[in-house]
DNA sequence: GGTGACTGCCC
DNA sequence: ATTCTGC
DNA sequence: GCAGAATGGGCAGTCACC
């Protein structure tokens, strides 16, 4: 990767380091004489990396003796977490937001000699200018910040720095600027807020931290909020900072109140489409799922991309990526080289989100180098941190700690805030967090049946919390979110959960998730488990829904079901696995093309003949469902059910249900609605993987290892795991494993692995190519696994030739349960046990047949 | 016209 | 999909 | 318990490139 002298690479005593690093190289990158360094060391490469996330915390530890590293390594543990603790610069923790970035690479500029007593003078101060930020929570919206826009175009390479100088400026002048709040009132705000803290605590009733939340909204609301500029685009900075103020903080209600502030500044400015178009990009969507847009963008694009704009060799954004594990810090640094000619306009939310439409739907031949061209244009105009978002935001993973719930709520609480001041309402701390928490119930319960911010936020605008849901209904033809179900671990926990409450099993079939929808004008659409309209992909079944109605005693005019696809042989008259029903093609698809039949297995009812039925119960709907339909053989089915309590019942049941190939058990209480915003995951279910000791559980040997990202930074991310296959002394890839592992469990492991680093794969290794982990380690370590089922596999190369001449075998779902230190790597499962794992499978894959 | 890299979406 | 973690 | 963010296998569709 670099191409740094080491005298340098030792000074890096951070992520700073990074920054550093890569500019010295970037600027080598024109000449390229030494590209291909790669291959060297990527063993030094992954030490390297350990002690410089080590140092991170430490400053210039100088220890690079070989014999320090280990030490090092283990100091870095224990000091990541306090380092998250005391909520201090530290990659691993969550995001380390750009500006963080941005000040550590001015440290490491300065040179400052860090003595560890200076750099707790730093922590102290980047403490009090994080305090500071958090309480100029509406700054954003304010003239000063266009002022500090300006400024930071105009000295674009050097703007961190002046940043720097700035934002140590900002508490003294702001003062000054009328309307925004300033520093000074927020902190005092602050400061009331936390004095009160004791007793509003003690008071309980809504729960002590929403009512503090309600009491710094009260706080706020009594200074004016003002747009940044009435009517005037609003400028993406906003939304930026905002992701940086959020990125600071894990506290959920903190995220709220920022993104609340940030949502009502732009209500304020009075450019409604605005706010939409915010609410997009701080849920990182960009239309609604049922609208099939999706932007075609991944992260070897984004990488091009970046190669493309900063002039700099692919391999080196690469190898940025993986030490940085954040695409979006790699955007900025790279793009602080970069000079422009010319001013590009500055960015807005809009434009922003326009923007990304676009490249989402250009398709077509030559459509790549469009996309590359608008992403390049978007980063060349984004100033401070906006790139990092913009990258983040295209790779899908802002990585923020915000999503759609949090938005959500932050939306219903600037709707509700800005409403109250408008009617001039003035409630007290805890009847406005009683308030706040009421619409936020609303919102959900809307979103969740009409999941469409083009809907639900104009309605917001129009008509507020009261009237949303009179105006944004649920009707066939647009998706419900759907229903989940949480995993249990055994008969007894579902037992225990639903101790007092009649409930009722039905099988979980392995299909896909398809509600079905039946609209007054007599069409049918498909929606899926993620709202993608499906109905492309199921012809066959539109063309014979109607087949299917109950229409004896009465038409039936409009219907919602809930179901499960699932491949099936109709000539054998069986369930087929879910690798086949997933060969089916999505588009563009003619029924006389149809080669994997499906049936449909219905279990819920969602609406009929123009009524609702999300708030009746489970009774009820069932009622519905069986009344309106009738079984045809192959085709549509009920799932099959039973209710009952007792135990011995209920195992017999899951049996039962795992003899007729499906995945186990859904239990439901027959009490509970259609209402996921209650709660998402109100259903439980069963599976024979889930339980102790049942399921295949396999011993494999990690043989290679991925650095992590994000959150994972530092450590390793996912691992290759093999069996050993006797006859010919080799060991097999099975699968790749990145869950399952506590953050403990990451630490130890990859300690416990690095003794056994090697430079290149044992020739008795087989794995698939293109599956090359970034280190190799020598088979010594066994873990013990756990998988839903094997499969045999188009890549892994377990058992080849065992059960198919050609193709090895893999695991469905694997997760780590634990170390097996008291195993040799020679007495893991072996080629033949998984093998007979697979061929042990009530539903193996038949479809050799052609 | 075929292939392989990439992406999104199922689980 | 599964799993872990902070709140 | 929620919400978010790490990570899995494997398929079809799209597009660049040969």
């Amino acid at each position: 990767m670099s191409s740094v002298p080491p005298t340098s690479a030792k000074k890096q005593s951070s992520l700073a380091g990074f920054f550093e690093k890569r500019k010295a190289q970037s600027s080598e990158d024109g000449a390229e004489a030494r590209e291909d360094d790669d291959a060297r060391e990527e063993v030094g490469n992954q030490k390297e990396q350990q002690q410089t996330t080590e140092t991170t915390t430490t400053a210039t530890t100088e220890n690079n003796s070989p014999t320090q590293q280990k030490e090092n390594i283990e100091v870095a543990a224990k000091k990541r977490k306090l380092v998250k603790k005391s909520e201090v610069l530290d990659a691993n923790a969550k995001a380390l937001s750009f500006a963080e970035q941005a000040k550590l690479k001015l440290e490491q500029k300065q040179q400052q000699p860090k003595t560890s007593a200076a750099l707790k003078q730093t922590e102290e101060k980047e403490e009090d200018e994080k305090d500071a930020k958090k309480n100029i929570s509406v700054a954003n919206v304010s003239d000063e910040k266009d002022e500090e826009y300006k400024a930071s175009r105009e000295s674009d390479d050097e703007e961190e720095e002046d940043e720097e100088g700035e934002e140590e400026d900002d508490d003294d002048e702001i003062e000054d600027v009328e309307g925004p709040l300033s520093a000074s009132v927020q902190k005092k705000a602050k400061k009331k807020t936390k004095s009160k803290n004791g007793k509003e605590k003690s008071e309980a009733g809504v729960g002590a931290l929403q009512v503090e939340l309600a009491q710094k909204y009260i706080d706020q609301s009594s200074e004016s909020i003002s747009s940044w500029k009435e009517n005037t685009a609003t400028p993406f900075g906003i939304v930026a900072d905002t992701f940086e103020s959020i990125a600071e903080t894990t506290k959920r209600l903190e995220i709220t109140n920022l993104l609340t502030n940030t949502f009502r500044s732009i209500i304020r400015g009075g450019l409604s489409g605005d706010l939409l178009a915010a609410v997009y990009l701080a849920s990182n969507t960009i239309a609604p799922q049922h609208d099939g847009i999706d932007l075609g963008i991944g992260d070897a694009t984004l990488i091009k991309c970046l190669a493309e704009a900063t002039g700099r060799k692919e391999a080196n954004i690469k190898a940025d990526y993986r030490e940085a594990g954040d695409l979006g810090s790699v955007a900025m640094a790279s793009r602080s080289t970069q000079r422009t000619m010319f001013q590009p306009a500055p960015l807005t939310v809009k434009g922003v989100l326009q923007e990304f439409r676009v490249i989402a739907t250009t398709a077509g031949t030559n459509s790549v180098d469009q996309k590359k061209g608008r992403i390049k244009k978007l980063l060349v105009a984004a100033k401070g941190s906006e790139a990092g978002y913009i990258v983040r935001a295209l790779q899908g993973k802002l990585r923020i700690g915000l999503a759609q719930q949090t938005v959500n709520a932050a939306l219903t609480h600037a709707i509700v805030l800005e409403a109250n001041k408008t009617a001039g309402i003035k409630l007290g701390a805890n009847a406005l967090a009683d308030q706040l928490l009421k619409a936020v119930d609303v919102v959900k319960l809307v979103f969740s049946e009409c999941p469409s911010y083009d809907l639900v936020v104009p309605a917001l605008l129009d008509v507020g919390i009261d009237g949303l849901q009179e105006k944004c209904q649920f009707k066939p033809g647009a998706p419900v979110k759907p229903m989940l179900a949480k995993p249990t671990t055994g008969v007894a926990e579902v037992l225990n959960r639903f101790s007092d409450v009649e409930f009722t099993c039905e099988y979980k079939y392995d299909g896909e998730r398809a509600q079905v929808h039946l609209l007054e004008d007599g069409s049918i659409k498909i929606f899926s488990r993620n709202q993608e309209d499906n109905t492309p992909k199921f012809p066959d079944i539109v063309s014979k829904f109607k087949n299917y109605l109950n229409n004896v005693d009465g038409k039936i005019t409009s219907v919602v079901i809930d179901c499960e696809a699932v491949a099936y042989d109709r000539e054998q008259d069986k369930i087929l696995p879910f690798q086949i029903l997933s060969t089916r093609g999505k588009k563009n698809i003619k029924i006389e093309d149809v080669k994997v039949q499906v049936a449909l297995y219905a279990f819920d009812c969602l609406y009929l003949n123009g009524k609702s039925l999300l708030r009746e119960p489970m009774s009820v709907r069932r009622l519905a469902l069986y009344s309106s339909f009738r079984e045809t053989k192959g085709e549509f089915l009920f799932a099959t059910a039973k209710t009952s309590r007792d135990v011995e019942e209920l195992q017999v049941f899951l049996d039962e249900s795992i003899a007729a190939n499906t995945e186990g058990l859904i239990v439901k209480t027959m009490d509970a609605t259609y209402e996921p915003s209650k709660r998402s995951l109100n259903w439980l279910k069963l599976k024979k993987d889930y339980m102790e000791g049942c399921g295949d559980s396999l011993d494999l040997v990690p043989i290679g290892a991925w650095h992590g990202r994000g959150k994972r930074t530092g450590v390793y991310g996912a691992f290759l795991l093999a069996c050993y296959d006797e006859d010919g002394e080799e060991f097999q890839t099975i699968c790749k494993i990145g869950t399952g592992f506590s953050e403990i469990d990451l630490e130890t492991l990859s300690k416990a692995l690095e003794p056994h680093l090697i430079e290149a794969p044992r020739s008795y290794y087989k794995y698939p190519e293109g599956m090359e982990p970034d280190l190799w380690f020598d088979a010594k370590l066994v873990w013990e696994v756990k998988a839903a089922d094997l499969s045999i596999s188009p890549t892994h190369k377990a058992a080849m030739g065992l059960v198919d001449p050609n193709k090895g075998i893999a695991l469905r779902f694997p997760r780590f349960l634990r170390s097996r230190d008291d195993k040799e790597p020679e007495m893991a499962t072996n080629a033949h046990q998984v093998a007979d794992f697979y061929n042990a499978q009530a539903n193996k894959q038949t479809f050799e047949k052609e």
